[in-house]
DNA sequence: CTAAAATAATACCCTCAAGTAGTATTTGAA
DNA sequence: TTCAAATACTACTTGAGGGTATTATTTTAG
C-alpha cells in the first residue's frame, strides 16, 4: 500500500496480494485503523486508505498496534522479572542493544522503507 | 560456574541449582565440551571444568555451540532468501541492528558478564 | 569389581504464538 | 432494497522450540 499511498484497497485484492487468509488480514488491518494509521471505509465500494502520511508512521507504532512493541524490549534470556537492582547476568552487556533497537524503530518511518527493489512481502 | 572458575562440577549438582532436566544439562554441556569450552572428566569423581578462561569465551562462541548465531542474524520478517540484491523493505533499515548485535555477542565474553549482583540465572 | 560419574541416540511432550475458519452483524453507495 | 464491502467474536489448527524421558554404553577412582 505504501507503493502508491493514495489508492484504496479492498481487502480481497491485498488477500490476494499477501497470500494470507482473509479474517487474519482483516484483523490486522481494523488494528491498525483503530491505531490511527489507515482508514477503513466501510459498506459497498469500501476498502482501506492510509488515514496520515507514511512519513508519520513509525514503525515502532505499528508493532505496538499489532503485537506490541514491549516484546522487543524485554530480556535476552527471557526473565519475568527485571529491574535495574535485580538484573541478570547480561544486564550491562544487553542494555546497548535494547538502545539500538528502540531507537531504530522509533525513528524509522514507513517512507524510509524501500518499496522499489522490492519484490516479495 | 563463571563464579568460581576453577572448581569442579558435578551434573548432580548443576541440575540442582538450575532446575532443570538432568538430561537437558548434560546435552548442553555435551555440546559446550565439544566446541572446547570446558572439559568433561569422566569416570567416578567426574565433572565439569572450565577448559580455557572465561576470559577468552566469545558470548557468540557459546550462542554458536548451543543453538547457532545465525539465527540471530536473519531477517527480522522472517523471510528465507535474503541477499542485498533481493532485499525486502527494511533490509537497509535493519543492518544497522544486524552489526550492533554481532559486534556486541562477539566482543563480549564470559568475563564481562556480571556475575556478581545476580541470584537468578 | 563396582559404583558413580559422563556420553549417546532417539523418541516424546508441551506450550505458545501465528495463522485459519465459521458465522453472524453492520455499513453505505447505487 | 440490495449487494458488496468491513467488523466482531469465537473456536480451531498447526508448527517449532524448549525441554523431558528412556534406555543403553563408556569411563575411571577406589
Ligand atoms: S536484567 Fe537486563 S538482561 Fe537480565 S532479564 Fe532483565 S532486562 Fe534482560
Ligand atoms: S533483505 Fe534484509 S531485512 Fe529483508 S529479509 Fe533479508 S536480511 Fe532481512
Amino acid at each position: 500500500m505504501a507503493k502508491a499511498p493514495d489508492e484504496l484497497y479492498r481487502a480481497r485484492f491485498l488477500v490476494e496480494q499477501l497470500k494470507i487468509s482473509d479474517k487474519y488480514l482483516r484483523r490486522l488491518m481494523t488494528d491498525l485503523s483503530k491505531a490511527g494509521f489507515i482508514r477503513s471505509i466501510q459498506g459497498r465500494d469500501g476498502g482501506y486508505v492510509f488515514a496520515k502520511s507514511i512519513a508519520n508512521i513509525h514503525l515502532s507504532e505499528i508493532v505496538d498496534a499489532v503485537e506490541g512493541m514491549d516484546k522487543y524490549l524485554g530480556c535476552v534470556l527471557g526473565f519475568e522479572e527485571c529491574s535495574d537492582d535485580n538484573p541478570c547476568v547480561m544486564h550491562s552487556a544487553w542494555l546497548p542493544m535494547r538502545e539500538k533497537l528502540l531507537e531504530t524503530f522509533s525513528n524509522k518511518t514507513l517512507a524510509d522503507l524501500d518499496f522499489e527493489h522490492v519484490n516479495k512481502y
